[in-house]
DNA sequence: TGATCCAAGATTGTCAACAATTTAATATTT
DNA sequence: AAATATTAAATTGTTGACAATCTTGGATCA
């Protein structure tokens, strides 16, 4: 793996970085939803900067998966389908599968901070803590992709996640079966520490996918989609 | 290097995007070194356009996995180590089975034009052109992840082999064995004509999973890594 | 000699004005 | 009145100038 990374931690914060990450929160709260243009210099002027910083916000954000660039048109946020979330779950699973497979063989029999995430995930879900278990599972998956030691996979991880954020401003926080879930996630911490790299990605990917299917059962009974 | 004709420009779309595209092709064929610095005020002198054009497109090629930023230090194109280049062959092997599985559901027993492509390839193989296969490969996989129909999925995958080509210069193109590698690619179409889609999935990862394999086997007998 | 510090040069980051293009609002034609 | 053409307004694309930062080469000091 390359140094840079470092180098790039070393001097923090351009104009431009400062305004995406910015422009990440509004996004991802929904201040600014998705499907709406995003109008340079008003955005510039809201935040005291000039159109450059946020012409070049918005591409960082469009390789994080956030905006959409149509020439002469402008920066949108993006707007994501219900199938292409489908499909996002689905590649997401592959390339959690991957993670936990490379997890797997650079863990050691050490599974590190997960243990930990783990034991407080239980917590949560038996005192039925739902907005906890929510921040703690997506910080177990990044502990989890983190472990894979792949600056590569962990972007593209990163990039699907924030898309299917994107979904409707629907916060897939809703999870309906925390203690299920949390098994799930045992079972492929045991695997990861025996080293045993093959079980540890299909359980991976099967957890996404079983994310998947609770989301299609949830959502079977909500109402028809328009697009 | 010759100025971008404004023909071109008034056809195509904005500058930004011809300048990304003119200096994809200056990295890919290694006129602009990996690990080399782009200098933006010559890149922009020799194509005739001003700093800002380059710098959009340096952002562009960094979404391609072309080129890295770092603040106040400038772009440099990508340097990729065997170490990381072996872990892309990994994540490209999960994404072209997924792609496979995909285009198994899709295909609905017609396989388009990659029956074509693949007598073709066959021919090129049984005369020996190894640049011929070569350009046809590139075409069989590229006409495989349309199939799959998912843009993300695509670009993904175009991204890895960017970066894949930005190792040492050398282009992969030496193929040991092409006839074992199209029957490999016939196993495939033949699992996406009957709609397989896990077996499509398996074959597709394994496929690429062989590249690999070959490409580690060729490595083996050449000098030894100095990073 | 070798390391450290400082200034000059080179290079990237930001800005504000201008050009190109799209969008809207209005006028024209049928 | 509906459809089309035309013009005006709004918005993005591009440029060159200036500011902030890094890099260099040389002077200073132990």
């Amino acid at each position: 793996m390359s140094d840079i990374d470092l180098l790039a931690l070393r001097q923090s914060s351009t104009l431009s970085e400062l305004v995406a990450d910015k422009m990440e929160k509004l996004i991802l709260s929904g201040q600014l939803a998705a499907g709406e243009r995003i109008n340079e210099a008003v955005l510039a002027k809201e935040l005291g900067v000039s159109r450059g910083p946020v012409r070049e916000a918005s591409m960082l954000l469009t390789s994080r998966g956030l905006v959409e660039f149509i020439a002469f048109r402008g920066a949108f946020v993006r707007k994501i389908s219900r199938a292409e979330l489908l499909e996002i779950y689905d590649l997401r699973a592959v390339l959690t599968g991957q993670a936990c497979h490379l997890a797997a063989l650079k863990a050691g029999g050490d599974a590190g901070p997960l243990n930990d995430l783990h034991d407080r995930m239980e917590k949560a879900a038996d005192s039925n803590k739902a907005d906890k278990y929510y921040t703690l599972n997506l910080k177990f998956h990044e502990c989890l992709v983190d472990m894979a030691g792949s600056s590569r996979l962990r972007t593209m991880i990163d990039s699907l996640v924030n898309e299917m954020h994107l979904y409707r401003q629907v916060s897939l926080r809703s999870h309906p079966d925390m203690a299920q879930s949390n098994r799930e996630h045992r079972a492929i911490l045991d695997a990861i520490i025996q080293g045993d790299a093959e079980k540890a990605r299909e359980l991976g990917e099967a957890h996404v996918r079983a994310g998947k299917k609770r989301f299609e059962a949830a959502g079977a009974e909500t109402l028809v989609e328009d697009e």
